[in-house]
Order: structure tokens, then sequence, then C-alpha cells
DNA sequence: TCTGGGGTCCTAGGACCC
DNA sequence: TCTGGGGTCCTAGGACCC
């Protein structure tokens, strides 16, 4: 824990919602909601005059419209907000060159990477008022609400304490008592279900939380979290101020006006998101492995199903036939209100480098053409030479066409003796690679030991189990066009 | 008047490997 | 005929944040 105040949280006032009041010289001084408004829409941010009637972020536009009839109600606009954040962020980065951006709107600095030293409350104070002042000229009016202290946990919690447009700098050494009268609820991480089960144990304020035990804690909300809370509680937190955070996921998601059930626009409206994805990665320069699809009931109950591709791919097409399968998987059955598409696993190169650019993998790896693509759920027996180094964590990766797919090996028990069969599990990669069985050495026994038997006569029982394959619908070359 | 869209982090179970 | 423990990866779900 560092002695002076020089952690800031620079916090910007309704800012959405300021941003169109800044716009729109008519709607200063009234009640503005800014957010979704559809039927199904929520409000983002409530000016201050708005807030006076009781909106408040996250409630539903139809409540805030039986709240406040005569605000105004406004769809985002984020290209906007996302110029005038850079503006402030750029005003942050005069003062300190450490600065981490937590949304558009919220940001810490960190005054001791640019040197200033022995900083008193006062000298602070000062600088925050500085910073609001170019944070104000910068962006044509807006107001910021900083807080300061000796640890993020501080500076956040005192930002909120004087807003809108105020200055809260914690003298260092007061951080527990700062923090003891106020609700758990204070400390970010703290929700709802966490505030709960603390209030099951006696635990209301962070004083009762500074007198429960760790272990106590830790048998309420987990390792992790009680570990965390046991720290943050008594101010104990040397988290570092951290700028250029590494993005860990990528996605698109839509709420539909009223619940959809049919499967193929919902195919469709996948696939779009699919595409949207990929072209966000694409910008970021980014890629991914695990392609997710988000389904959400007409009860609001959530699932996920994902699949982990044996390599990063930034190709919609990949991106769309995977979830596509996924959503195929998926119980829609009753309406979804929402669709999602999201990649993780994220590489910060792309599938290229990967499969057609990196020197050493050419000369162990070469692309195989073979005569016919995969009949889905295509099962059999395949000699050594055509089974190529497994990516995945299980199975292989065999060659049909111009695609890559993953096919999984099982062994199947039938009258006349064990055989192996597989199921085409993943026909969506976009490059074929073989190597030589001596390097797969489990492939070359698999291919020693198991009985020879044709596709034909081969059960398909165990290969049941893998995804569904979509290469019936896909023709395995043409997606490796455009490689 | 029902509950957005974009994220992050954690947990837990099963598979698999050593 | 029984019995390990640790580590990693994958999947699904949940809490939380702005």
């Amino acid at each position: 824990m560092r002695a002076d105040p020089s952690i800031l949280h620079v916090d910007l006032d309704a800012f959405f919602a300021a941003v169109e009041q800044r716009d729109k010289p008519s709607l200063r001084g009234k009640p503005v909601v800014v957010g979704g408004i559809g039927l199904r829409g929520v409000v983002s941010t409530a000016s201050y005059e708005a807030r006076k009637y009781g909106v408040r972020s996250a409630m539903s536009t139809a409540e805030a419209r039986s709240r406040c009839p005569h605000a105004a109600y406004l769809g985002t606009r984020f290209e906007v907000y996302r110029e005038t954040s850079q503006a402030v962020m750029a005003q942050m980065r005069a003062l300190s060159p450490l600065v981490e951006p937590l949304s558009l709107d919220e940001a810490f600095v960190d005054l001791a990477a640019s040197g200033l030293r022995d900083l008193t409350v006062e000298d602070v104070e000062a600088i925050a008022a500085d910073l609001k002042a170019a944070i104000r000229s910068a962006t044509g009016g807006l107001t910021a609400s900083v807080g300061a202290g000796t640890s993020k946990l501080i500076a956040k919690i005192a930002s909120d304490l004087d807003k809108p447009d105020g200055v809260v700098v914690v003298p260092p050494g007061t951080e527990a008592e700062f923090l003891a009268p106020m609700q758990v609820t204070v400390i970010p991480g703290v929700g709802p279900a966490t505030a709960q089960r603390l209030s099951m144990a006696g635990v209301r304020t962070v004083a009762d939380l500074q007198q429960l035990a760790e272990d106590e804690l830790i048998r309420q909300v987990g390792s992790a979290h009680g570990t965390s809370l046991h720290r943050l509680a008594v101010a104990a937190d040397d988290r570092p101020v951290v700028s250029d955070r590494e993005t860990k996921s990528v996605s698109v998601e839509d709420t539909f006006e009223t619940d959809l059930i049919d499967r193929s626009l919902l195919s469709a409206i996948g696939d779009r998101m699919a595409h949207r994805v990929a072209e966000r990665l694409q910008k970021a320069q980014l890629s991914g492995r695990t392609v997710t699809v988000k389904t959400r009931m007409h009860d609001f109950t959530t699932h996920t199903r994902s699949f982990t591709l044996a390599g990063p791919t930034d190709d919609p097409r990949v991106i769309a036939r995977v979830a596509r399968r996924l959503l195929d998987d998926s119980d829609i059955s009753g309406g979804i209100r929402l669709l999602g598409v999201g990649v993780s696993s994220l590489a910060d190169w792309i599938q290229d480098d990967l499969f057609t650019e990196s020197e050493a993998d050419e000369a162990a790896l070469e692309l195989v053409d073979l005569p016919e693509r995969p009949r889905e759920r295509q099962t059999g027996y395949y000699p050594g030479q055509d089974v190529v180094h497994s990516t995945h964590g299980q199975g292989w990766v065999w060659g049909t066409g111009r695609g890559l797919v993953t096919v999984r090996f099982e062994t199947a028990e039938t009258p006349a003796g064990p055989v192996r069969t597989f199921g085409v599990d993943d026909p969506e990669l976009t490059r074929l690679q073989r190597v030589d069985p001596d390097e797969a050495p489990d492939a070359s026994e698999e291919a020693a030991d198991a009985p020879a038997s044709s596709a034909a006569d081969a059960p398909a029982s165990s290969a049941a189990d893998a995804p569904a394959s979509s290469a019936g619908d896909a023709p395995a070359s043409s997606v490796a066009e455009g490689h």
C-alpha cells in the first residue's frame, strides 16, 4: 500500500445523457433517458433531472416511461460516446502515462507513474480540479467526479461520494475507518447475491465484514471472493493500475421484440452475428478457438453451448457454421428472447500465420487433397496414412477435400469384435494438414491394431454422440476459399 | 413494468495425462 | 483386484460491472 493518495478514479457524470444534452441544447436542464427504446429496452443512463423521478440505469424503459413520461427517450449513439471518451482519456494521459480505462466513462489514473512524489491531500485536490477543468473544455462542458486514495478500492468508492462534479480525496491512514460505516455493497464485486449471503451471516456493513473471520467468509462466498473480500474490508488493496488490458472475448447478442421460434430465421440471424463477430476480431487483429452460442428463454433462463476448434479462426464462415451447429443443438422450443454469438480463447495472431505462413510447420505438414467430402456422421476405419496429427484434445484431424475436419475415434464392440469408428466432429476448420504417420505414433498404432472394416458395415453407435456435422450443407472445398 | 449489450472472473465436474 | 493425486483443458452456469 502506497503512502500518498496517488490513485485517481475518474467517473463522468451521467455520461451518455450528458453527451446528448451537450449536442442538443434544447435538452439541457430537462430529463433525458438514454438506452433501448424498444419494447424490451432498458435504461443505460438517466440525466440527473430524470433521476429525480426515480429513473435509474438498468431499469426497463417501460418502467422509466411510467415514472417520467415527459422525459426525452433517446437511443444510444456509441460512435459519439466513443469519440468523447477518447478526448477524456487523452486528458488523463496528459497527466500520467498510466491510465486504466474501465469503460467509456470511467478510468483509473496512477499519479505515481508520472513521477509525482509525496503528494498531500491538497496537492491531489488541486490536480483533480485541474483535470476536471481540462475534461470540461476538451468535451464541450462535460463534468466528472473524481475520487482519490492510496488504492483503487478507495479511489473508486470516493468518486461516488460527491456526484456529480465532485472531488473526494481520502487521507492516507484513514481508509479502514472510512469504509467501516458503509454498506458491504459499496465494495465492487459485492452484488445482490453476495450481499444476501453475507446478510445471512449477520454482515451488512463493512465494519461487520471486518469482524468476520476469513475462513467463515470463504465458507459463505467461496475461496477467491472470500480471500479478496477479507482484505478489501480493511482496505488492504495493492492491485496495480494496468493500462492495455488484453481482450478475452468478443461477442454480439440481440434481444428480440418478441420471442422467436423459427429455426431457419434464428440460423440466419446467427449467421449475421457470426459475421459481425468476425469483423470485429479482424479489426482487432484477433482470432479465437472457442465459439459460443447463447440463448435466453422466455422465462429468462440462459443457456450457452460452446465448441473449441483445433486452431484459432477469424473466418466468418467458420464461426457461422460452428454457431449454426451449436444452435441446432440448443433447445429453442417455446421460443427464445435472445440469441448471441461469441468467440473466446483468443490469440493475437491469426489462423493463416499458423497454418500457411509458419515455415517450421510447413516442413512437417502438407496440404492434402482427398477425392470425397465427408458424409455426415460418416463412420469407418481408415488406414494410417490418412490419419494426421491431432491438434485437438481427443481424436484426430483427418482430411477431406480442402477442408479440415476433426474426427473422434472410438471403439465400438460388435459381434465381430472391437471396431474403430469415428464421427465427423468438426468440418468447420479451413485447412487440411497431414503429417507423416511416423510423427503421429498413436495414429500408426491405431492403424496397425484396428481391424480393417468398410464404412458401410461399421456401426455408427459411438460416433453418434459427437456433435452433428454440417458437412452435408457445406462442401469442405468452399470452406478453404479465400485463403 | 419485467429484466440491454458488452464484457470479466470464478466454480465445478469430467476427461485426460503423468 | 484396488487405488493415488496433481495439472490442464473443456464445457456450462452464475455473479458482477458499466
